[in-house]
RNA sequence: GGUCCAUUCGUCUAGCGGUUAGGACACUAGAUUUUCAUUCUAGUAACAGGGGUUCGAUUCCCCUAUGGACUACCA
C-alpha cells in the first residue's frame, strides 16, 4: 500500500433513501479511513437532474449521522476539495471532456437514441459475440471517428446536440488490481466505449467520478461489487488524463443478498418478510408509502452498524461484538469477504438483544419510559428501573418490553381461560384467601421476604408449590406469564397485590 | 447471449497443504423452574461436482455446474 494520505469517500446518488447496504459501504470507508488516520469525504453524486428526489440527501446524511458515521469533509462539512455535490461542480467537467477530445482519447457522437436502439436489436438478432458501442461498431455508427471533417463540422455548426465517449482501445487486456479480489482482467473488446459527457451539458458517473476522485484526492476507492464491470473503464480513464501515478486503489465490496431466494437484498424483500431495509423510516415524496426503518423498527444504532460490520467481515477471532471505536481499530480489507452475504433478520434482531442487554437499567427505564409515554401511560422512571431488570433479557427490543410487563401498570381486566381451566380448582379461591392473610402479615413487602414467607406457609400446609403459584399468578397477571412472581408483586406492592387476589377470587369461577 | 466475480453446516463465517473442519444465529433434546422466557449443557448439520499438482488437498491449478453483478446520454 502507498504511503500517501488516506482519502475516502462515500458517493450516494440522491435517488431515494440509502439502503442498508449503502450504509454498509460508507461504514467500511468510514472504517478504513479511521483505521489509518484518514480522510473520509461525503460527495453527492447527483449528474442525472431527472432522477433527483427531494428529502434524500438530507436523508442520507441523516441516517450516517444516526449511525455514528461522520464525514470529515461533504457538502454539510465543507472543505478544501469543495464543492462536494455533483451539480455544484457542473462548470468543471467540460474541460476535462474537451481535453480527451483534443488528444484522441475521446470522440463526439451524434446518434440519436432511436439509432442506438436499432444498432443494438440488430446486433442481437444478429447474435453478435461483440454488441459494444466499441472498437468493433463504432465506424459504423455517426461519429467524429466515421464522418468526415466537414460533415462534422456541418452537425456542429447547425447545433446538432452530441455526447462525448471514451474512445476504448481495440482488444486489449487491461489488468488491474483489486484489494479484495487480487488481480482481475479485462479485454476492451468486451467494455464500450461508454458516454462520459452528455448532451445535456452534463457529465455521466465515469467522467464525474474519476476527475472529482483526481481533484479531491482521494487514495482509495471503495464501492460495491456492482461497480466492478465498470472499473477497467476508470482505469483507462486515469491513463488517457495521464493521471495514473495518483489513481486511487480500488477495494469491491461483496453484495448484501436477500434472504431467501435469488439476487441482491432489495426493498421488496423488507416488505414481504418484515423487515427493514433502510436504516430510517422514509417517506416516499410521490407517492407517500412508507418504508420502515431500523431506527423506528427499535434497533440501536449501535446494533444496526455492528451487525452490517459483520456482514462481509470478520474480526479473526470469535468475538461478534463490536463498538464502533473497537472496530476502527481493527477493520481491514484482508478480512473482506468475496462472496455476497445473505441477510439474515433474525440474527439482525440477536444483535439488538445483546445491545439492549449491555443497557443499564436506569438507560432502558428511560428509553422505556418515553415509549409508554407514547403510549399515554404515565409511569415514573423510579418505578421502570424495578421492572426493567426483570424483563430486559426476555426482549430484542424495548417496545417489547410492553407485552412482558403491561401487567404492572394495568391490573388484569380478564383472565387467561386455559390458564383459570388448569390452575383454578374448587379449593382455589380459599387457598387465596389464606395466601392472602399470609401476605397481608408481611411486614416488609420484598421479594426476599414475601417468598421465604409464603414458601414456608406452603411447606408448612402442604399446599403443593404448583397449586398455589399457579393460580397466584393467574390472579396477579391474569395470564401465565411474565417474570417471578415475588418480583412482580414487591413492584406492585402490598395494595396493589392484596386488591388484585381479591378481585381474583371474586371473579374467576 | 456476452463479460467479470464468487462457491465451507439452512444462514453469517474461521480455516491460508497434514484439523476429531472451529464459532455464532436458527433448530432439536436435556437440566433448572411457580407460568412463559432466560440461563446452562448436549446434539443435528458443511468443504458444489470432476480432473489434475502433491507423499498428502477444504486449502494450489483447470473444466463443469450453480449463484451473483454488469451489459443506458442511471448511478
Amino acid at each position: 500500500m502507498s504511503n500517501r494520505e488516506v482519502r475516502v469517500r462515500f458517493a450516494p446518488s440522491p435517488t431515494g433513501p440509502l439502503h442498508m447496504g449503502g450504509v454498509r459501504t460508507a461504514l467500511f470507508n468510514y472504517l478504513f479511513a479511521k483505521r489509518h488516520g484518514g480522510k473520509f469525504i461525503l460527495r453527492i453524486e447527483d449528474t442525472d437532474q431527472t432522477r433527483f428526489v427531494p428529502g434524500a440527501e438530507e436523508y442520507i446524511m441523516e441516517s450516517l449521522a444516526w449511525c455514528g458515521i461522520s464525514f470529515d469533509e461533504g457538502i454539510r462539512e465543507g472543505g478544501a476539495f469543495g464543492p462536494y455535490r455533483q451539480s455544484d461542480r457542473k462548470s468543471l467537467y467540460k474541460q476535462y471532456s474537451d481535453q480527451l477530445v483534443e488528444s484522441g482519447a475521446a470522440y463526439m457522437a451524434f446518434d440519436t437514441p432511436e439509432e442506438l436502439e436499432t444498432m443494438r436489436t440488430k446486433l442481437e438478432t444478429e447474435n453478435a459475440a461483440i454488441r459494444q458501442y466499441n472498437a468493433g461498431t463504432r465506424m459504423g455508427m455517426r461519429n467524429s471517428l466515421s464522418l468526415s471533417e466537414a460533415e462534422v463540422k456541418t452537425l456542429l455548426a447547425a447545433g446538432t446536440p452530441y455526447v462525448v465517449r471514451f474512445k476504448l482501445p481495440n482488444n486489449e487486456d487491461i489488468v488491474i488490481n483489486d484489494i479484495i479480489r487480487g488481480e482481475v482482467t479485462f479485454n476492451s473488446l468486451q467494455l464500450d466505449d461508454k458516454v462520459l459527457f452528455k448532451s445535456d451539458g452534463m457529465p455521466t458517473y465515469h467522467l464525474a467520478n474519476v476527475v472529482d476522485d483526481y481533484l479531491m484526492k482521494i487514495s482509495h476507492v471503495i464501492r460495491g461489487e456492482e461497480w466492478l464491470p465498470s472499473m477497467p473503464l476508470h482505469v483507462l480513464l486515469y491513463r488517457a488524463f495521464g493521471w495514473e501515478a495518483v489513481m486511487p486503489e480500488f477495494a469491491h465490496l461483496p453484495l448484501l443478498l436477500k434472504p431467501v431466494g435469488k439476487g441482491k437484498l432489495s426493498k421488496r424483500d423488507g416488505d414481504k418478510m418484515g423487515f427493514p431495509v433502510f436504516p430510517m423510516q422514509w417517506k416516499d415524496p410521490e407517492t407517500g408509502e412508507f418504508s420502515r426503518g431500523y431506527r423506528e423498527d427499535g434497533y440501536f444504532a449501535e446494533a444496526f452498524v455492528n451487525l452490517l460490520a459483520l456482514l462481509g467481515w470478520n474480526s479473526g477471532t470469535e468475538q461478534e461484538i463490536f463498538t464502533m471505536q473497537a472496530l476502527t481499530e481493527l477493520f481491514g480489507f484482508d478480512r473482506v469477504s468475496k462472496s455476497g452475504a445473505r441477510f439474515d433478520p433474525e440474527k439482525a434482531k440477536w444483535f439488538n438483544h445483546q445491545y439492549l442487554q449491555l443497557k443499564t437499567d436506569a438507560e432502558l427505564a428511560s428509553l422505556y419510559q418515553k415509549f409508554l409515554q407514547q403510549k399515554g401511560i404515565k409511569v415514573e422512571e423510579s418505578v421502570l428501573v424495578k421492572i426493567v431488570p426483570h424483563v430486559k433479557q426476555r426482549v430484542n427490543f424495548v417496545h417489547e418490553m410492553w407485552e412482558q410487563s403491561a401487567f404492572f401498570f394495568v391490573a388484569p381486566e380478564s383472565y387467561d381461560e386455559k390458564s383459570a381451566k388448569k390452575n383454578w380448582k374448587e379449593q382455589t379461591p380459599e387457598l387465596m384467601t389464606k395466601l392472602a392473610e399470609v401476605l397481608e402479615a408481611c411486614t416488609e413487602f420484598t421479594a426476599n421476604v414475601t417468598e421465604t414467607t409464603v414458601k414456608a406457609w406452603i411447606e408448612a400446609n402442604q399446599h403443593g408449590m404448583g397449586a398455589v403459584m399457579n393460580a397466584f399468578r393467574l390472579a396477579i397477571v391474569g395470564a401465565p406469564q411474565g417474570p417471578h412472581m415475588f418480583d412482580i408483586i414487591e413492584v406492585l406492592g402490598k395494595t396493589e397485590t392484596l386488591k388484585r387476589l381479591k378481585k381474583a377470587i371474586e371473579t374467576i369461577k
